[in-house]
DNA sequence: TTGATAAATTTGCATTTGCAAATGTTGTAA
DNA sequence: TTACAACATTTGCAAATGCAAATTTATCAA
């Protein structure tokens, strides 16, 4: 016997997935356009965030640390290489592996990007208070960390 | 003057943006490798949970809800009209709109592909509390209601 | 050693996506 | 009534993505 039986409108408003989904795509747009403004995209933001963070990785490395596809990551990389903001060197002790490493420019970019990224979230996170925002984080972090 | 100096592995898990992400990424592939099961997959989920809610919308209508471009909308309904699951019937009064309609088929599939998604958020949220987890969806509504 | 298996990266090809323009329809102001 | 702008949808073509196989290098057991 169903209990709620009106308002058909409900159920998707309450799909955790996806509300999940519509918050990361207007996250993810919003960041792309102003990504866009120095030159760089979505595509590479993962790559360069995780490099800023420790310099010197290699593809596979890379290619956890931003949960995409082996192959992505070299197209990524090739991108990058391109309008050299990384280079490939080699590694010190495995000929079938690379260093990803930052050029000065790719290093400068860093301050400007990143600062682009806290725009985004503070924007979306407007809404919340200082304490809303820990335990929203908290809430996140716990469902990641299985 | 920076106060916190140490710590280079922060930002990013720290960032709001990412964790929505990757949280996103992984719900969406759970979700779409179980609606293979059935024929669907995650690229019509949006437009059949939409239509499962309202049948009889607009293309623009339908474009609305999905948060998805136009044309994506129209292949989405090629494709699903192939599979013998929706089909675009003339609008009463508009001859430039269709109205979007489910077969039998396609409302067939709203028990099982509802429960998939149902299972996919049940697995990601086990790690909350009841309590935790309405404290998220509100959280989450929040931030979506701008 | 050598041969087989696995790892790190790249590439060819097919599918999907996105942009911009095209098509057909409606509203509206002169 | 007739131009002109706005709407709803589709489509051509270029770029991005995904899969499976190829390439090169390393490991390991016989």
């Amino acid at each position: 016997m169903k209990i709620v039986e009106s308002d058909a409108l409900l159920p998707r408003h309450t799909s955790f997935g996806w509300l999940i989904a519509v918050l990361a795509s207007q996250l993810e747009s919003d960041l792309d356009s102003r990504l866009r403004e120095i030159g760089l995209n979505i595509g590479s933001w993962p790559t360069l965030f995780a490099l800023w963070e420790e310099d010197g990785l290699t593809q596979t490395e890379l290619t956890n640390r931003c949960h995409t596809a082996h192959y992505t990551t070299t197209r990524t990389l090739d991108a990058l290489e391109k309008q050299g903001l990384v280079e490939r060197r080699p590694h010190p002790t495995s000929r079938r592996s690379h260093l990803v490493c930052l050029t000065a420019r790719g290093k400068k970019l860093e301050t400007s990007a990143t600062a682009m990224a806290q725009a985004c979230n503070e924007d979306v996170l407007s809404a919340l208070s200082a304490k809303e925002r820990t335990q929203l984080n908290t809430l996140i972090l716990k469902l990641l960390a299985e």
